[in-house]
DNA sequence: CTTACTTTACCGAGCGCTCGATCGGTTCAA
DNA sequence: TTGAACCGATCGAGCGCTCGGTAAAGTAAG
């Protein structure tokens, strides 16, 4: 766990230029409106059907309703575009998490189940965000690749820390933690790899299976 | 290296020639050799690095100790360099997966354990391979993308088989075993994204661990 | 053992094209 | 009158790929 304390609302509307109405303990599980300017938006669609590289900007110009130049008077070049989505996906993960962990009893099991179910509805609503977020680190030039990794060990360390509390309350019977705590995440994290929110399952059906699952592979008592 | 007697053979000759023993039960937990030919090699660590888009023919011949032409008199394209790997990674996943089953008891909980195990050292072995044919799918073309992902189901339902198997016997708990299957698959395939052979762990201890956690997923008694 | 021919394995040069990015504009609401 | 929003035309670089060749090893008749 790391000291990070007083990191609340910063720029994530200055990202999506919309305004939100951001509560701080609650709405954590609302998801209704995509909010990505419509650069971002034709930017993520395109790098979902054929990744960052294999994507050309003529490509998501055409996608957004603009020309070349017209693209470039909204972002500065085309890694301009997958940082964007990159900070939105991660401030956006984070946000909820925080709020998910804040809201609610907060015995070890509460937070646990909380967080595994914002992981969950995250990656079911925000799918699309949350696989470019993570099979395209390796586009990510510069700095921006070190703050995603960092943005990502803070974001797991959450999870983990809670296992630990869980393995040493006695809650988890767990006797590799950073496994089980790797394959949960491993698990959610997933799902935003097959999930289609017009499938069978509705996000927050899928979020009372996952969090049954992920207790059995914390080796915490089953319930439900 | 190597002073005398002990013959720890470059034996490219015999790699490039492409024989293997093939021993049809046994052996599906040996991985000593990677046997990729030169060629293979190159692009499979450009295409780690960089991805397919983002690898140009160049960096791949460079890495091969070829020129451009020299690279093409052994793959006639990009994509073939792509196919092959992807190609190489199925067959391989598939015949080791085969042989673990039929390769000892044959209860549910047995079949399961061997599946399982083979799954995660072959995630951890040939990590490199199974993460380009898991993440380039999108790249491939034509029927190519056809082919892999019938055989990614044919070897998805050798799981899916065996979770089915042990719910109906009342081996496995999983109210939901599609759900079950599909989340055990995943912490599998993730090993790829995470391991690495110098690591703490040996590919064996892993295997171990996630035994012990996928039989808990699946809702089976715990053991170990 | 030579000679003639084939096969394998490669490379320097460069083709046609597309890439990300830019320049010099025009439009239009405020 | 301004400035945000936008576009047609085009740039140099680099892309996948190919052309025409070379060097060496193999093959086999004379």
């Amino acid at each position: 766990m790391g000291a990070q304390g007083a990191t609340h609302s910063k720029a994530s509307a200055a990202v999506t230029g919309t305004e939100r109405p951001k509560d701080a303990s609650a709405g954590w599980q609302d998801f209704s409106p995509p909010a990505l300017r419509p650069a971002l938006a034709a930017a993520l669609a395109c790098f979902m059907e054929n990744g960052y590289h294999g994507t050309t900007i003529r490509q998501v110009a055409t996608r957004a309703g603009l020309s070349v130049p017209g693209l470039y008077h909204h972002f500065p070049s085309k890694q301009a575009l997958l940082v964007a989505l990159d900070a939105e996906a991660m401030s956006e993960l984070w946000t909820r998490s925080t709020a998910a962990l804040a809201d609610g009893p907060q015995s070890v099991l509460d937070r646990f189940n909380r967080l595994i179910r914002c992981l969950t509805l995250f990656h079911a609503h925000r799918g699309e965000l949350a696989f470019i977020a993570l099979s395209e680190i390796r586009s990510l030039e510069g700095s921006a690749r070190a703050e995603h990794i960092a943005a990502r060990d803070r974001q797991q360390a959450l999870l983990s820390g809670i296992i630990d509390e869980g393995v040493a309350a006695g809650i988890f019977d767990a006797p590799h933690p950073r496994e089980t705590s790797r394959a949960i995440t491993t698990m959610c994290t997933g799902v935003a790899q097959w999930y289609r929110i017009d499938g069978e399952l509705t996000p927050e059906e899928l979020a009372d299976r996952y969090g049954r699952l992920c207790r059995l592979t914390a080796g915490a008592a089953v319930g439900r």
